[in-house]
DNA sequence: TTTGACAATTGAACGATGTTTAATTAGACT
DNA sequence: AGTCTAATTAAACATCGTTCAATTGTCAAA
């Protein structure tokens, strides 16, 4: 045994995380364990520790992906409205959709925890922050003569507030299941947040 | 060994759930295991299994009691509020309370996951729309002539908005962590969907 | 009081988990 | 050809949830 540079670092690597994804999207967080992801790339668990510290090390990464995937979604979803306000609706329908087609990888971004005394890498927090980044915007137009620190406050309402409905749909814990359903919570959840947020500011 | 009757069924059940209570509140959900707990109430592993289906049931029971305290919380919020826009935000308040106040019994209520072949009992459910319930005979008088149908949905948006804000805060994936950061964010969207939804309904 | 039956409780076992590490092997270099 | 080195493995460890035959304490009958 023991092939040599039959793959490089890089190749184990990517193909570990392929496999994982895989894993995650068929079986959950839960399905995943370094044994099966092992076996589907043809190599021994030990080699998983060769490329990464541990399991919730490889996690991340998968993690990591699937972040940079609704990234690109929401991105894209940018493409097909024109006001601040519908955009920012688009997005969150975009959101919505991803979970809904990935149910177990979305959940596992959310799901998964490192150990108390492990923090999430800067890298990860950058990947979060850029979806962040893309509400906040839109949300300048709308919100023009207010300081940072607002935009920042209200694009976090939204944003936490669609992915709660989210979160809640997509683990069952809503007696929602369809994306229609869940559109219609969030849209009405955006549209008539910002609509409040309108009058809020002209009373001033 | 094999003491009998020392306790009834019923005493091993609950001195096992207030067990498995403390040890999620201090370890968390990961900390949790059957043996730790049979250890801590002086019992070996194989009774808790006379008394549980298995630890999925145990869990399910802890949790139980977890949103059990929440209600009485959330209901206790209410005497100090005279509006119902006033009482919705104290709701959102007494929530966040809760969860920050006690994150990892919180965190477990949404974090755990039956198989995917379970069902979450009703008496599960129950307690869930128990809580939705509550946050719905606040909106009844807001939205006098609008249906039943539209009532649920405004309740569910509001409440999953508040949770989804909840849920990143102390899960640590906000950059936020003290209650009073969160509570400006819930503040903020109840009482701006709640103005916008006014004027829609107005503009009818 | 002794016996017997039954229910409560245990302890050991099973397979699976994440992680570590000594031992092996395959390829590169001299 | 021989040696070195890095890649890879296989086995081991502790822990996990779960099951179940074996054991023990208790009560009722004899």
């Amino acid at each position: 045994m023991a092939r040599r540079s039959e793959h490089s670092k890089e190749q184990i690597r990517d193909m570990a995380l392929e496999a994982a994804e895989t894993i995650v999207a068929t079986d959950g967080l839960a399905g995943l364990s370094a044994r099966k992801i092992a076996k589907q790339i043809g190599y021994t668990v030990g080699t998983l520790y060769l490329v990464f510290r541990n399991l919730d090390d490889l996690v991340l990464h998968v993690n990591a992906r699937t972040l940079d995937a609704m990234f690109v979604k929401m991105q894209e979803s940018l493409q097909k409205c024109r006001t601040p306000r519908t955009c920012v609706v688009a997005m969150g329908r975009a959101y919505v959709e991803f979970a809904t087609d990935h149910p177990n990888r979305w959940n596992m971004v959310f799901e998964h925890q490192l150990a108390e005394d492990e923090q999430v890498p800067h890298w990860f927090a950058d990947k979060v922050n850029k979806m962040f980044h893309l509400v906040e915007m839109q949300l300048i137009p709308l919100l023009e003569h207010q300081s940072e620190k607002k935009i920042d406050m209200v694009s976090k309402a939204i944003w936490c507030g669609v992915h709660g409905i989210c979160s809640l749909a997509v683990t069952g814990k809503l007696d929602i299941r369809d994306a229609e359903s869940i559109h219609v919570l969030t849209d009405s959840l955006i549209n008539n947040y910002l609509a409040g947020l309108a009058t809020t500011l002209k009373g001033e």
